[in-house]
DNA sequence: AAGACTTTTGAAAGCGCTTTCAATTTTGTG
DNA sequence: CACAAAATTGAAAGCGCTTTCAAAAGTCTT
């Protein structure tokens, strides 16, 4: 069966290509008795318009890039997963499509160059940005819509300004320490990410304030960078509960990196919410959503799924845009109580 | 700065479109000296060739399709991303786009023919396949080049030939159970994913063949069929080591499982690898992966990540073909020995 | 019923490439 | 040096759509 083209279907209606496109993309000059002809058909016919043609005639692509830059040994983010979905449904609901492009670290800005000049793209989302991140400078010389996930940097340095969607990490690990310290707890650890991505210093600052404020010492020793995995998070929690002094209380940066430390603790006898209390940031992955009454960890939730949505939506409006339009938006995390803390008066440390 | 296209390049060259087309392709018939200045001229003038005018005219996107259903209750699959992680690279370094479309389950079979048609799609990735899989027999009536992850059904049960990758569930679950039976353990559970997809079935029958020819009983309260999840693994576990006889080992479908079951484990006072044996599947999952010197598990290793690499080159090698070719490929796990399993004798349960 | 609008339709010109086929240039041979 | 054969180049015709601009048809007025 061969391929039914726009021509076809206009031959078989005895109407004009034109009248045709016009009928389909549902402009207003076309009657709806015609409109509704030319539908019947196109669906009787099995008709779809051909998408090259159609992106070259009308010069965009609806199309948007996700670029994904591999280093040496292949680390893509778990997260990743979760907020490409989000993106996803999103693209499909506003006829956009995806193009998601793995390449590696040196290949990352031709990739986003070629992309753009090729015209295989409308915009871009721009992931895991890094201080003065050479790819934003790039994309606004290209002229091409972008928005980031996260902040290359905050407060006001004075860049460029550009697009982006953040969660508030600081006040997330903010309230977490405050969450903590109103429960009793004042010896509190930090098993955060590693520093080279701005997140990982918000946090940072966001537990710092809370502990500087309400005169709380903080134990420098206790302050741990390191990788978000299992198996960080269990060596990070081993080495912490080795010490002569332990805390009373954790607060680590993902929900696998609280499991990490749980199976530490478990392995010292020591049980999460009775011995020692341990607070996450979740990032409310599919695959890691129990269906349990209680949460395992009280956690500073905020979905990275509806972050890939909303953030979909943010470049689809950018680029519907005749004149560039900058919107940034900031998300608050929640805090969600779950079998991980307890009242330090319980903790037997 | 506008875009440059091909015929600015030809009139900056005084040549014709014609030979630019050609230099730039790499045809044979234009001298090396004219294709070094054309190369030259379209770095310098910063020229990328239009992708929809090329896919227009030659009738092909160079783009594979990955699609993916969203169920109600979204759940992305995160060995999605090391799969679609190894395919992109593949894909990048032949030409290739990945074009990855999330949609609700009841639109799935739409969208594939949607972008066939559209000629969006040179062909797809199938993932998941289920018994009697409708995705198959729609793709191979629309005559696109397709290649499934796994197997809709296996044995002759005589259905129209398709191309798969898939990996030797049943013989790692056979392997699996071999390697505890050859330690001395007798009382083995089975705490496998649920059978709704093929895989679960044939390693569910791997693990069956391997006690039943060693005459080895099997106890039907232990072998549980549930998530993929952590949780799903705590609570099995739990409710495995809860009763009045428990048994020494146990082989479970996942890396997450393992985990789940350790915590379990850690929770009775149990130490994996001492007190019981342990040996999970594991997909290799980036995320997971640590640069301990001894594995934490025990456990049948096959990269997920060079099966989607794999599966991406065979894609375009069936593309590639006039004839329709079709090829499969049966990859075998292999079993790493690691912490989580010891000799029975040695076994105080 | 004729003029003046307003709606609805169509012819044709692109969009930026590839590729066929013919023209031109170069090379080889007697 | 002439002529055939081989190598190199170019003009132009698509690929399948959108859209401009002009023409045709329909609706009101008076």
């Amino acid at each position: 069966m061969k391929k039914t083209s726009l021509k076809d279907l206009a031959h078989y209606l005895g109407l004009s290509q034109t009248t045709v496109s016009r009928g389909l993309a549902g402009y207003p000059e076309v009657t709806n008795a015609t409109k509704k002809r030319i539908q019947d058909a196109a669906t009787l016919l099995n008709y779809a318009p051909s998408s090259s043609a159609q992106k070259l005639a009308m010069g965009r692509s609806f199309t948007i890039g996700h670029i994904v830059a591999l280093s040496d040994h292949i680390t893509i983010n778990p997260l990743y997963a979760d907020f490409i979905a989000g993106a996803g449904e999103t693209y499909a609901a506003h006829g956009y499509d995806m193009l998601l492009s793995m390449v590696s670290k040196d290949k990352e800005l031709d990739t986003y160059r070629n992309l753009t000049n090729a015209h295989k793209v409308d915009g871009f989302i721009l992931s895991e940005p890094v201080p003065h991140d050479p790819r934003i400078d790039l994309l606004q010389q290209l002229k091409v819509p972008f928005v980031v996930h996260g902040r290359a940097h905050e407060g006001s340095e004075d860049p460029a300004p550009y697009a982006w969607l953040d969660v508030n990490n600081n006040q997330g690990f903010w309230r977490a320490t405050r969450h903590l310290l109103s429960l009793g707890h004042r010896d509190i650890a930090l098993v955060n990410g590693r520093e080279s991505f701005n997140f990982a210093i918000q946090r940072r600052r966001g537990f710092e304030a809370a502990m500087t404020e309400t005169g709380t010492p903080i134990n420098h020793a206790w302050m741990i960078a390191t990788d978000m995995s299992e198996q960080a998070g269990f060596e990070s929690a081993t080495s912490l509960l080795s010490s002569k002094n332990t805390p009373t209380a954790i607060i680590c940066s993902s929900f696998l990196v609280a499991l990490g430390i749980q199976r530490a603790a478990g392995q010292k006898g020591l049980k999460l919410g009775r011995d020692i209390s341990v607070v996450c940031w979740d990032d409310c992955l599919s695959g890691f959503h129990e269906t349990a009454k209680e949460p395992l960890f009280t956690a500073m939730q905020s979905s990275i799924f509806s972050a890939g949505a909303m953030i979909a939506e943010m470049v689809i409006e950018q680029i519907a845009q005749p004149a560039p339009l900058i919107k940034t938006k900031l998300l608050e995390a929640e805090l969600v109580k779950g079998a991980s803390c307890s009242d330090v008066h319980n903790t037997r440390v």
